[in-house]
DNA sequence: TTGGCTGCAAATATTTTGCACTGGC
DNA sequence: GCCAGTGCAAAATATTTGCAGCCAA
């Protein structure tokens, strides 16, 4: 079978020469397992559970490793903090619920044909992509609104 | 013919009983020319050739009365600067060259359809939309890289 | 053993806010 | 003349960095 999310982060750590630590261990299993695009603070809170003494500067920074090491994807907001994605870290559309905070990943096709369009069209050089929903989630639809 | 840009952000301003001043008719005139979507900085810069005793908070304050109103659009980078758009303040896709920073404004087709499949398969009443492509631009490319 | 990693605190960058003064209406 | 708007400075927010000590390899 193949590796599970944590295995490939924890190969691609030791691969590349990073040393492995506690710390690193409780981010790396934390985002292995989040499929709620977690923040730096969800991700601190989380860990501080397993290593009471994490401090916030080094989840930044393993944050910041994993991003460079291709192993997570950061999802920056402008006007709230930045959400990680630790299951799917390359470009895919997401479903942002502006009530709750959610944030979901739904199934889209022709996005590949769209960008090549795209760069066929205006002569860009097409390297990333992102793409953004906002809403209101089913629950929250449910939930009367105050 | 139908009214400018600058005429609908004043007309608008004037509606809403908001004071027309030198300071936001400045503000209001750059972003109606601007098709490059500048940052608060360049807003600011550009002001202060008009009328040089403006303050950055001011132009701040303008841009976020102006979104308010629905006359500009707030472009949110969290590693860099926001950007505005006064010309088209109504969600489309951006071109984004990472070299230069410029922005472009791409056509492109069936994002409505896109938006209305997902809100059909996904349950989420889709409020608005992002979308950016990243990459280099015909100029960058052009200009090797060093 | 040793250099990469951690934790703390200070620095940075961007945007927002409090408040006295001013000028548009 | 009234009060929204301005300008300044301070605060708030989110993230990064410098550095002394520590520990994974």
């Amino acid at each position: 079978m193949p590796p599970t999310r944590f295995q490939s982060m924890l190969a691609n750590l030791r691969t590349q020469g990073h040393r492995v630590t506690p710390q690193r261990l409780a981010v790396l299993r934390y985002l292995a397992e989040s499929a709620e695009h977690p923040s730096v603070e969800d991700i601190y809170r989380a860990v501080k559970a397993d290593f009471p003494t994490t401090s916030l500067a080094t989840v930044y920074k393993t944050v910041a490793l994993l991003k460079e090491l291709g192993e997570a994807m950061e999802l920056g907001f402008s006007d709230s903090g930045n959400r990680y994605d630790g299951l799917r870290p390359y470009p895919h559309p997401h479903l942002v619920c502006t009530r709750c905070r959610k944030i979901m990943d739904p199934d889209l096709e022709g996005i590949a044909d769209l960008t090549a369009e795209l760069a066929r069209e205006s002569g860009f050089r097409i390297l990333t992509q992102r793409m953004d929903f906002f809403g209101i989630c089913p629950d929250c639809q449910k939930n009367a609104s105050p």
